[in-house]
DNA sequence: CATCATGTAACATGATGAGTTACATGAAGC
DNA sequence: GCTTCATGTAACTCATCATGTTACATGATG
């Protein structure tokens, strides 16, 4: 029938750019950060400019500019990215109205808060859990296996 | 900073229409229904007709037509429901690519993804566990109360 | 001082959900 | 049979919103 809304990828996007940044040695720039995710500059600025307010990266003008990573990787969760984002909503549904007059829509939202407040909450326990460290760590076995197909 | 992607509230407000019908015991028709749920009769046709196709509900025309429940309450989960409105996503979070060629991004997806998936079916399961029925019982008790008040 | 990179405002674009109109179909009542 | 009522559905408008794009200012490096 219909419609499927599209899911928000700004966290999956930024988590990419964030394990660019950890392998690189030197600054990236938004254009190189860019292609890699294939979108343009500006997005990727306007994007790490709330990671840059709250430390967890750094910004460069001029020659040699670009973006690098300010925190300790073992100390930001993936939750802790979310948050930089703005804490956007995990949930794609939600109730009609938040305060209804309507007796019968007040049952509604009770019945379905309770599951959503609660598949909320796992779902942020489970980013919480998880740190930029342990994504690189997760990461280099695969690059260390690919290095060798490609020999 | 930014966003804030609108909630889908389909869900919501289906079951909004159901539990009036349930509530009612002769056909209600779109008009009326569109009046409790704030929106135009062909919306709640839009909706509806993919809950008839599945046998939830009948509409029937002419005089004394309108919408009637065709399902046995207790049998049917808030799970059932979101599956007949096409099964939409629940999160609103979700991967940039899904086949990435990147090897940095597949790290990002198997992290993600783990967590998403695990989210989802929790979420799925506490649907699975309320009928209709419950809602409906969950019902009754507020609007015997009000009653009360407005005697 | 030329070049490079970010900072940011402003505008363009495209997708999508919801609302609306219009008309066809068919059932009930008279 | 004809009128009325209700759904069925296509087609269109409308508002919203994320993303892309342009343009220019700011400031650092060589």
């Amino acid at each position: 029938m219909m419609s499927y809304m599209k899911r928000d990828s700004r966290l999956s996007g930024v988590l990419h750019v964030l394990l660019h940044m950890a392998a690189a040695e030197t600054p990236m720039t938004s254009e190189v950060l860019a292609r890699a995710m294939d979108t343009n500059p500006v997005v990727i600025r306007r994007i790490l400019a709330g990671l840059r307010e709250q430390g967890y990266v750094r910004s460069g003008k001029g020659h040699g500019g670009g973006w690098v990573l300010a925190c300790d990787l073992k100390k930001v969760s993936l939750r802790d990215i979310w948050s930089a984002l703005g804490s956007p909503p995990l949930l794609a549904i939600g109730n009609r109205t938040e305060t209804p007059g309507c007796l019968v829509e007040q049952a509604v939202n009770r019945a379905l808060g309770k599951s959503f407040a609660d598949a909320e909450a796992r779902l942020l326990a489970q980013l919480g859990k998880v740190s930029l460290a342990t994504l690189v760590a997760d990461l280099k076995p695969s690059m260390a296996a690919h290095h060798k197909e490609t020999l």
